[in-house]
This record gives C-alpha cells, sequence and structure tokens, in this order.
DNA sequence: CTTTAAAATGAATGTCATTCATTTTTGAAT
DNA sequence: ATTCAAAAATGAATGACATTCATTTTAAAG
C-alpha cells in the first residue's frame, strides 16, 4: 500500500519536473540564441519561463549547465532532421558527409547558432553529446562497408565536432570564406582516412534539402 | 629639431611599454596556469607584476586580450622548441607529424597547459596565430613534396588547432586514453589526405627528444 | 626649476551568478 | 473538508570580480 502511493506520487513529481525542465531549456534556447550564451542573464531567462531566479537552480546546477542543455537540445533537433534525408541513402559514407555538411551549414547560417559559437568548447562537446550517436554510427557502419577507415570512430567525430566548431567559427568572423565550407567538408571527410580524391567525390555529391524546423521526428535510433 | 625630440621620446615610451607588457604576458602566465584562465584574478595577476589593478587595462583591452596574449606566447616558444628539432629533417611530413604530437603531449602532460584548456576557443586561436606560421608553411613545403594533399593549408592547420585543443582536453578529463594519443596523430595527419595508411606509417616514426624550455631560441622563421 | 603630457593607481562601480531563509503548493491521510 | 509534512518555488541578499576613472606620480623637455 504503501509502496503503491510512494510510486504514484514519484511518477507525478518526475512528470512535473520535466515540464518545467524543457520550459526552462526552451527559455534558456529563446535568450542564449538572442544574446549569446555570456550576454544572457539567469533573470532573463527566468523572467521568459515565468519562473523565480532560484527556480532555475532546481534543475540545473549551473548556467554552464544550462547552456549546455539548451546545446544538446538544438543539436538533437538538427541531428534528427539529418537523419529524416539520409534515412533513404544507400552509401553509409554519404551519410556523415551530409551532415557534417549540413552542420556546418547550419552553424554558419543560422543566425541563432552563431550567438551560440563563442563557447566553442560547451557547443562542441554538445555536438559529441547529442550528434555522436548518429554521426558514430555511420561511422562505423561506412567502415564495415568498407569506404571510410576509422579505428575508433568515437575520437574521430569527437575530433570532427571541434574541428567544425572551429570552422564555423572562422567563418562567421570572416577569417575564411563562405565558398571555404566546401573545402572544410573534404578535409573532414579526409579524417576519415579516404584520402583527398575520394573526399572530394564525396563532398561533391548533390544534397537533398533539410526537412523543416518544426518537422519533429521522434523516432528512435535503432 | 622638433621633430627629433618627438622621435626620441617616442622611442622611450615605446621601450618601456615593452618591457612593462611583457612583464604582465609573465605574470599573466604565472597566474592563469596555475588556476585556470577564469579563477586567475586580474588584482593577483597585477600583484604579482606589482603594478596596480588598473595598470593591466593600458596594456590589454580586456582580461581575454591578456589569456590570448598569454597563451600565443606559451605556443611560440613550444614552436621554437620545435623548430630546433625538425630543422634536422629531410621529409616536410615528418616535421609536421612530429610537430602535431608534441602538442598533444604538451597540452596533456604539462600540468599549466592543462589549467588552460577550458577556454577551448581561446586557446585554438591562440595556436593556429603563434604556431601557424610554422605550420601551414610545413604543410605547404610537405604538399609540394608530394607528401600531403593539401589545398589549403590556412584551413586544414585551422581545423587541425581546434581538433588537437578538443582531443587534448578531452584526454585530460578521461573521456579518452593516454594511448589514443597515437590515434589522435594518424587522423591529424589524414587531414593532410594521405589516406590511413600513409598517415600510420608517419605517426610511428621515432621522435628525437624535444629541448629543455629554457632554451630560447628566437631565431626567425625563415 | 617649471611645465606638460603620459602612465600608473586603486578605490569605487556595476553586473551578474548563485545562495538560502521564507513562503507556497502539493497530495496523501484522516 | 481539513491537516500536515515534504517538495518546490521564490526573490532579496550576497559575494566575486572585471572594469572604470578621478587623482596622483613620473619623467622628458625647455
Amino acid at each position: 500500500m504503501t509502496i503503491a502511493i510512494t510510486i504514484r506520487n514519484h511518477g507525478r513529481v518526475a512528470q512535473r519536473q520535466i515540464r518545467n525542465r524543457e520550459a526552462l531549456v526552451l527559455a534558456g534556447y529563446k535568450v542564449m540564441s538572442k544574446k549569446g550564451i555570456d550576454s544572457a542573464t539567469m533573470q532573463e531567462i527566468a523572467e521568459l519561463a515565468d519562473v523565480g531566479a532560484g527556480t532555475i537552480y532546481s534543475y540545473f546546477k549551473s548556467k554552464d549547465e544550462l547552456a549546455i542543455a539548451v546545446l544538446e537540445r538544438a543539436m538533437l533537433n538538427l541531428a534528427r532532421r539529418i537523419e529524416a534525408v539520409t534515412d533513404k541513402f544507400e552509401d553509409p559514407a554519404q551519410v556523415y558527409a551530409f551532415g557534417i555538411r549540413t552542420v556546418i551549414e547550419a552553424a554558419t547560417t543560422d543566425l541563432r547558432w552563431k550567438q551560440l559559437l563563442y563557447r566553442s568548447e560547451v557547443i562542441a562537446n554538445a555536438m559529441f553529446n547529442a550528434m555522436g550517436p548518429f554521426a558514430i554510427r555511420d561511422l562505423e557502419k561506412a567502415t564495415h562497408a568498407g569506404r571510410f577507415r576509422v579505428a575508433d570512430a568515437r575520437m574521430t567525430f569527437n575530433m570532427a565536432a571541434h574541428a567544425i566548431v572551429g570552422i564555423s567559427l572562422a567563418i562567421t568572423q570572416n577569417i575564411f570564406n563562405e565558398k571555404d565550407k566546401d573545402e572544410a567538408v573534404v578535409r573532414l571527410l579526409c579524417m576519415t582516412g579516404i584520402g583527398e580524391a575520394e573526399a572530394i567525390a564525396l563532398a561533391n555529391r548533390p544534397r537533398p534539402p533539410l526537412p523543416s524546423e518544426n518537422t519533429i521526428n521522434t523516432k528512435k535510433l535503432k
């Protein structure tokens, strides 16, 4: 009897927490993507979420932890949109190539992402955590199919994530040109051990358009 | 007459400024490499340099600008020590390989570097600025010699710098193992377009020891 | 010995992230 | 309905710094 009650209670609390947590992540995303992570104040985020300033700290240990959740949410969302397109691809190598290219495109084009790039170790880690499961799977598939030569897919994507954030940041700061994105993709593909010629061929394949943002594909990773 | 006076005066002032600026960078390096960039306070740096807190701001616009100067100093120092060894190498590809490997080693082994890794976009940019002239030259030489296949050496090293910082940070956080450094070097070499087999061969060449830290080689880059 | 402009100074300011003593809400139990 | 203890929420207060700026110090030049 007591057990049943406790369980029901726990269920309720957990549900409410999740609802509020998501509201906070959403508010955090809105403020941080408008002003940048550093300039976003906890006060403003709390106001937008319509909670007290202290409340955020019941859900996140620190502002950085909130930022991580915000970034992972954004990354996961993009990963799913990518997945919806690459689902139909034959060549696993092309799946990876499309993913990389699309992320660079988003990071350098979307004003909201630009604001988040500054703290690059945070965003690269979020990318690794949220997109890693997809990217690592693709790297392994492609290696298995003999297309790539990757000994440690996890490491390869970890390094790729940092390189992607770095080059995206440099492009938004006009250190490199918009046109240089193709060459950036080639270098990232080279990291898979296929050599330059093959990387160029892969980078030049045509890319289908991405589904719109609010098409939230909740399908699980298999 | 007036002109002569002005010039002499300017010369003096400039000389003094340089001396103090370097003292500040040195103090900044000492404090930041002990406590980390964020935990280092301007107050403590000023005290160590024996100047007032406000004085730092005559030389650096912000704490971040000081951090950049600190990091570039450390990078340039390491670049010169690397240069002293690779001077004698025959294969330009090996010069690049040695440089990469040595930087990863320093970043993951030296306690002072570990403290600085956290702000990865700052350190990656410092690496790009301070070591870039050397690394880009090596990439171009190796490409010219037909060893590498790099279309844009600047971009390749920009991305490599971010990947190096990223993987070094991950190793210090035990996300990856000390032993994984070899594979990291292989991936960075793959970025040059040579393919995995050749990258592995290059990464496995024996490495001579680095000259000690206080051997300040001021020889210019030619 | 003045004058003057450049440098240095460090107390004061302002901006948050974070904390924590109170208040409010919740939901089972009676 | 009412009570009650635990869980959440609250937001004013705190503390930690980066940065500023009105003043003081320094030093070159005449």
